[in-house]
DNA sequence: TAGATTGTTAATCGATTAACAATC
DNA sequence: TAGATTGTTAATCGATTAACAATC
């Protein structure tokens, strides 16, 4: 196996193909070529099997991949064969939604907290889930011992919050909130942003232009 | 003016930038020089002039940018300066959610219509909205002209929401559904998937490395 | 003037795509 | 074998960063 320094625009794309993937073996499709999966995901054929190649060897010359073999590497590869434990804070419109969405639990992943510093909030629950003092996370994650965490708290909050979660062991972040976070080299944190998303838009919209993302 | 064909990465860290300077603005703060906005947006001080430099010249040199300037200038380039008008189809938890996103205000992006599939939701409010029905997304947006919209609906119908979108002559779609949508050229479309981005989190957490988005 | 900082060019870096020998 | 498609190299393309003359 290679010392994969794969770039972090290909992990994304592994993500993509991995729905994918999920979706295909779901309809009995057994193999699959590079050229079939640009047809469905619009991503160029040589660029995924270049994608694959920062991992090993997943097909056969003049046949294609197997779906199956190949979406089980790729899980394996995104560490998404198991349940993956995330932490929330934040239990308002944002946190709810987040919770409750299904496509969590089709990739593995599992909400196992939720925290507010709202008491009006805390006690309550949230779906099937207590929502906790924020006070409280770095004891409960004595527990859960989970590594990822999401942030849907207003951008005034999110540092502090971010903060907790270094100190409660946590080694990655999913932010929501609009504001870079500084913590630690070694936690990683990536950011999402729609309203950004439609500001981008708007521009292109402007312009008249195509242009995918 | 020069022919700009900036990079998308630009449009969206002109958008970042856009954040951070209404801040900076609401604050009172007058000049800020682009070493100082590396400071507070961990965006190269470099990379912040050459962003700006596909538009124009923004500063002076030995002094810095004014904010206020700069802050409508760039809202200005994004096309933000006066409300835009986005249409809302997914009345679920998720569409609940960005309706009630206090961030699109902040940034002058007014929804102005919810529609829905489901009949025991037409009819229905949500915040301050009445929910339609898809079918007249068409005929109810040659009165209110929106050019962008976005889609939070399951991945099933998504496609089919994006084809009564473009038949109702929007322009740009954000879309929040796990599916490579397909839209003619003049269309842009751009995606947000966070459980792709809790994917690309578990890799890195994993290889227990450094690496912001 | 001296010090600071811009706008822009050039150098570097990294990612995408095309091409093709190897292989089924 | 002939046709198809992989994995990988090399070419292209594009974005980031450093450096610095121009300017306040």
């Amino acid at each position: 196996m290679p010392i994969h320094r794969a770039p972090v625009p290909t992990l994304e794309r592994l993500a993509t193909y991995l729905t994918y993937l999920n979706e295909l073996d779901a309809r009995g499709v057994e193999m699959i070529s590079s050229s079939e999966m640009e047809a469905r995901t619009g991503i160029n054929a040589a660029q995924f099997r270049k994608d694959l190649s920062y991992f090993g060897e997943f097909g056969r010359p003049g046949i294609g991949y197997n779906v199956r073999e190949l979406k089980q590497r790729i899980a394996r590869i995104l560490k998404v064969e198991n349940e993956q434990r995330v932490l929330l804070v934040g239990a308002g419109n944002l946190g709810s939604a987040i919770a409750g969405y299904p496509g969590l639990r089709a990739q593995n992943f599992n909400i196992v907290a939720v925290f507010d510093n709202n008491y009006n909030k805390i006690g309550r629950r949230l779906w099937e889930l207590d929502i906790h003092d924020i006070a409280d996370l770095k004891s409960l994650n004595k527990e859960m011992q989970a590594r990822l965490a999401i942030i849907a708290v207003p951008a005034n909050a999110a540092q502090e919050v971010a903060n907790h979660l270094v100190d409660a062991d946590i080694k990655a972040i999913l932010n929501f909130a609009p504001i870079t976070l500084k913590v630690p080299a070694e936690v990683a944190v990536r950011n999402v942003d729609f309203v950004q998303e439609l500001a981008v838009l708007s521009f292109l919209v402007a312009r008249e232009g195509a242009g995918d993302s």
